[in-house]
DNA sequence: ATGAAAGCGCTAACAT
DNA sequence: ATGTTAGCGCTTTCAT
């Protein structure tokens, strides 16, 4: 494999010009340039990124760390990896996938003490996450999807949940829903806390006292016994509420189908809003189900901006982001039985 | 951050000690190994990762490559990755994601180039998948989930197509279905030599012609309208089968929706079983699908096992491997009607 | 059992 | 506008 060295001699110049020309550090003559150019070209020459990253270049890796999920991610989740590794990839950055449990701190601080990594992006990050005392103190750039509460200083993109939760419950305010139940995260997810499942139930919560609604709380896991669980606790209800909103598409999705099954119809019956559900989830069930989501691709991408920008040095501002939902009315809300 | 040197000078020795201490590749006196750990572990040493990599030790990283997909990737498929990962970590490895169209077989080049991994897992390939050139001629170690059709020399694991459609279509034949219908891909993915399409197939084919079984054929997009199209196709069957086949899940879960939709009763008037798709897909839907698949894990696992035994020269033998996929009969398959 | 020293292929400060 | 050179922090060969 061809070196710098190979190429300055084919170009005959010296090794650092070769250096500059890559780099665009120096101004160097057309000609020589493209003398250059065209040795790489011809020994198809790409520089070794062991030899950059070493001797202090810019490093062209990033981390997208997410705390490994009993419950698995969904393919939800999966749109975030690959929209923010397009992202990477765009502004000439590798992404390192990389995950371990939310607890096992030491993994975390390895990675960043290799100094393998220009910065690090944070997914499922919760209020009250350790991983940013770690960053933190390996003074590394990072940012993160989501935000802990205690985010004065933190890098963020996440989504707004407050708009999210007014959206939905306006949404079925207009059909003529006076109550509701909320499909939560586990206690346990709950207490490990859980971002999206905290800040949705407080912006339900409320905008439903703003609507004059009543709101009953259903916690479950994230699989589909939890949504025939969550069946179950609507079912004991008495008067039943006449929507649900759901927060995690697995629970949501057994929810529709424990339904179903038990000859409840929906929207007829009851209705069901999911939230931060992308496109592909909402529609694999049926009745496909309504959503007010942000867009997976908006929030990774702004996030990955966010981050190399840190990382170029090019803003010290301290981006925070609230990225503004969609609502996509599908075919699981409808007007409130009488 | 304390270099080896800092290191050594703590720990009075020489800093190819440490070097030596860290790689154990030269016998250490238990004192001199004492003092060199503790020194390690005062200065909360890490060595350098791109110093490593240059002075030509074993690269840790591996790249873990798909192709950019217009149709997104399912849940299942993060499965994959996220067990790739694990592996690859638990063998001292980082997983770097690399994602470009399959005909960008340049951003490829310039990937293996950089000498960054030391090692490239390929998901998604295809029968006739450019990519393994590419890789041939870098002369660095690959394998892949998944095989081409000339796969004499290629590290792979895949699932094992032809149990998978013996398995199905046997059940089906023990629940009385003569008569089959398999959402295929769409006649493009085809073209593109998806090797589970056409593997699939070729497996039922033979499987139900073992069976005395008639077959008909129902091309669409992996999506959910993908899946309303297959209906409509099958509507218009004269008679009709009795039993689907769906080899993508939103195509089959599509198809399942828009068929309840339509009236018809699962598995009363036609059953389906799903080939490949993940137990969380599975139960996502309702009726939750039977399903033959092998574990995304252990194919996974076993092909990063195969990549990092070749990186470390453990084995020079070509690993082939098929993985037996397993049967899980769910609400979707049932007696053939009369 | 340990040390010394020659690279690995770059970047960037210091020349001219 | 270009060349020279001192590292970056390791691995490994050659010494002892």
């Amino acid at each position: 494999m061809a070196t710098r060295d190979d190429v300055a001699r084919l170009a005959g110049v010296s090794p650092s010009t070769v250096s500059y020309v890559i780099s665009g550090r120096r101004t160097i003559s057309d000609a020589t340039k493209t003398r250059v150019l065209a040795a790489m070209r011809d020994l198809n020459y790409t520089p070794n990124a062991f030899a950059q990253g070493l001797a202090g270049a810019r490093r062209g890796i990033l981390a997208l760390h997410f705390p490994t999920s009993v419950d698995g991610y969904s393919s939800t989740e999966f749109e975030y990896v690959t929209a923010a590794m397009e992202r990477a990839r765009a502004l000439g950055y590798h992404m390192l996938l990389w995950s371990n449990p939310m607890t096992d701190v030491m993994g975390m601080e390895s990675l960043v003490a290799q100094k393998l990594v220009a910065g690090v992006l944070l997914m499922e990050v919760s209020i009250s996450d350790p991983r940013f005392d770690v960053l933190r103190r390996a003074k590394i750039p990072f940012a993160s999807i989501g935000r802990p509460d205690d985010s004065d200083d933190v890098i963020y993109v996440d989504n707004d949940f407050a708009e999210a939760g007014r959206l939905a419950i306006e949404h079925l305010a207009e059909l003529g829903h006076r109550s509701i139940m909320y499909i939560n995260v586990s206690q346990q997810d709950q207490a490990a806390g859980n971002g999206p499942a905290i800040r949705t139930a407080r912006a339900i919560t409320e905008s439903a006292q703003a609507q004059n609604m009543s709101i009953v709380e259903m916690p479950v896991e994230n699989n589909a016994r939890g949504g025939r669980q969550a069946l179950d606790g609507y079912l004991k209800f008495n008067p039943r509420p006449s929507a649900v909103v759901g927060l995690k598409e697995f629970a949501t999705a057994g929810f529709l189908n424990a339904a179903g099954m038990a000859g409840l119809s929906i929207p007829a019956d009851v209705s069901v809003v999911a939230l931060g559900i992308g496109d592909r989830s909402a529609e694999m069930v049926s009745p496909a189900l309504t959503t007010v989501a942000p867009s997976g691709e908006v929030i990774a991408h702004t996030a990955v901006d966010a981050l190399v920008e840190q990382i170029e040095g090019r803003s010290s501002d301290v981006i925070q982001q609230l990225v503004t939902p969609v609502m996509v009315i599908r075919e699981s809300s409808g007007i409130a039985p009488v």
